[in-house]
DNA sequence: TTATCTTTTGCAACATTGTTGCTTTTTTGC
DNA sequence: GCAAAAAAGCAACAATGTTGCAAAAGATAA
């Protein structure tokens, strides 16, 4: 039998896509469930590996871009010059995306976090620069990793 | 004749190459010169079309390595996973790099200026998460592509 | 300046990542 | 179930980045 988290994951990620008008499809729906099964963000590497060898390449990659677009997950910068992906806990929707926190690199385990309480600061900048959105990529050691003397 | 500006980069140059204990070799002080010329940052791509088909783009990507290491240039990480590099104006060095300084995208003219005089905030992490280093990218209008009545 | 040693370059080959067009398969709404 | 629409898979390609190695260029000291 499967596990009772599945299903309900597998539930919500259901609600999630038609929430989106999207077709409900197995790619999709495997890959709405890793990111509610998981901690932190994503690359598409991961989720490939960890979707097995069920999907294509294309299609994943079509599938994070959908649900970019549609407001369903959000990208992360990083320094290293991979793409992290993450859901959008706020109120993205189409065309516009509302997240406004504060993401954590850890320098230990390599989890990216979304720190989805810490908003991101108001920046002055010189006279000229008119700011529109800011990203803020904190790194440094995150709870799990901590250890219990340091 | 070559023009003065030119020259004074080619000295400039240089005297940054040997102050790091490099040797001096064409490609390198090519690609410090294009540096030195620049306001905004450079992707690996912009360096190989400015310094013509001259170099290999292995040189190039090596190049950039050495920099990176001896702290003469920094990256800046960007949503488009393309990564920029910039002058480190700062007391950089082999081993430490200290910009602390926030990066600035334009929407418009896609140049990313270092905005040197703008230090990074402080950021409040929940418990548990220690900061190192802080990455601070805004993205807006820059200087430049700002209209007389906006 | 030249000889020698060391470092860097260029090349080739390869790996990884991302893109596009088109056909087949799946999903949806009836 | 059936037809139309959407998505997936496949192949081919482009772009980007990496590695090993031989040739070339730079540094050093006679
Ligand atoms: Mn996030
Ligand atoms: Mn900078
Ligand atoms: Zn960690
Ligand atoms: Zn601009």
């Amino acid at each position: 039998m499967q596990k009772e988290t599945t299903i309900i994951n597998e539930n919500q990620a259901i609600r999630l896509l038609k929430q989106n008008g999207l077709s409900i499809t197995d790619s999709r729906k495997k890959i709405v469930q890793l990111f509610l099964e998981q901690d932190g963000a994503l690359a598409h590497g991961d989720i490939e590996k960890k979707a097995g060898e069920k999907f294509d390449r294309v299609t994943v990659y079509r599938t994070l871009q959908v649900f970019v677009d549609k407001g369903i997950i959000h990208t992360i910068p990083t320094a290293d010059n991979s793409i992290r992906y993450a859901l959008c806990k706020d109120d993205c929707g189409e065309g516009h995306h509302h997240d406004h926190h504060v993401h954590f690199v850890c320098d230990n385990c390599g989890v990216t976090y979304c720190l989805d309480d810490v908003v991101t600061p108001e920046i002055k900048l010189p006279k000229g620069y008119t700011a529109g959105h800011v990203e803020v990529v904190v790194e440094g050691v995150c709870k799990n990793c901590k250890t219990p003397f340091s």
